[in-house]
DNA sequence: ACAACCATGTAAGTAGTTACATGATTTA
DNA sequence: TAAATCATGTAACTACTTACATGGTTGT
């Protein structure tokens, strides 16, 4: 469960309001661990119960957003999390289930879902690459800026992989169900 | 929510027993879907409920297995799923959580994991390509082996992908770190 | 016949999703 | 000043996880 371990990372690089942290959801941090604004709101309230965050007196921010920041008990569980053995999660991919289905079931016409996947990997992929070019341009880079490409770069390599897979799908497809 | 269609799937290809079922979802079915025994009979029941499947009478498995075996209108079902579209399912991955958390808290000692977790994508592709020697090594296959082969071969690119990243890490890491 | 294991399940808890609600602030 | 939007939530539900239970079967 990493939620609650994604959300004080975003509040260490940022303290943030529950509507701030959602939209960087919506871009950075959640392209490795989707959230919805409901969980996250519930997280932060986790969080300041545990002790880990405080929440800034309104005045603070002129205006009606909370905004948190990490305390140092949560700065303490962040690493003691980080230094934990984890072994990766069991995968849930529902395109190879529906493959699979499709091979027992089939031929339906997978062939323009597979194509309209193809068109939304490529869309992230050129949205990673231009996130590298504007933050990892430079060389000679800090720890901390080559970990942080390097998740990059990790995305970068997956939809790479699911847009060479979707081609090799739709090949197949094209030539077996002549 | 593809685990009473990963189900379905798995009793076209061969009705099962609850425990047989959950073997398979060890071994093949698992791989891309992961569930529990717990999950497993849980969904069986739902499933026969909905009229998808049916339990054969005890007697005829010779035991106390119940094994099922998939109804018309639950092929239906798996048919009307596959041929509908579906967007690729939001990120979940923890690894990623924590690179980025150990790039704003480290140096912790994350070689060492990143090692251990290199050798269980080493083992894990490894058993793919077994399972491809023993299942797909002839040429000229059918459809459906063409499809069957696809999804092992998503597994072994997926893999291979995590091999090649835990590698890139470990190299920044051993640089990083002096 | 007793222990170990197998097959099926129940119970309780946590995580994530979907739909809706409320008051504050900005915009037309 | 009314409508639209923003920020923060509540409620209800579904999916998944973890721990335990029960009775049948197999092996010694």
């Amino acid at each position: 469960m990493s939620l609650p371990h994604a959300l004080i990372t975003a509040l260490v690089e940022q303290p943030s309001s529950g509507s701030d942290l959602a939209s960087r959801f919506d871009r950075s941090i959640g392209y490795f661990w989707h959230a919805t604004h409901q969980q996250i709101y519930r997280e932060l309230g986790r969080l300041e119960a545990a002790g880990w965050v405080e929440s800034l007196p309104p005045e603070s921010g002129r205006g009606r957003k909370k905004v948190y920041q990490v305390l140092p008990s949560g700065l303490a569980e962040l690493q003691r999390w980080v230094a934990e053995d984890q072994d990766p999660l069991p995968q849930r991919n529902a395109f190879m289930v529906r493959l699979r289905a499709e091979a027992v079931v089939g031929p339906t016409g997978l062939a323009s879902d597979i194509q309209r996947r193809l068109t939304l990997h490529q869309q992230k992929l050129a949205e990673y690459r231009s996130i590298e070019v504007r933050d990892f341009g430079r060389e000679g880079a800090s720890r901390k800026a080559q970990l942080q490409h390097l998740v990059l770069e990790a995305g970068i390599m997956q939809e790479t992989l699911w847009i060479e897979f979707s081609e090799k799908a739709l090949k197949i497809l094209a030539t077996a169900d002549l």
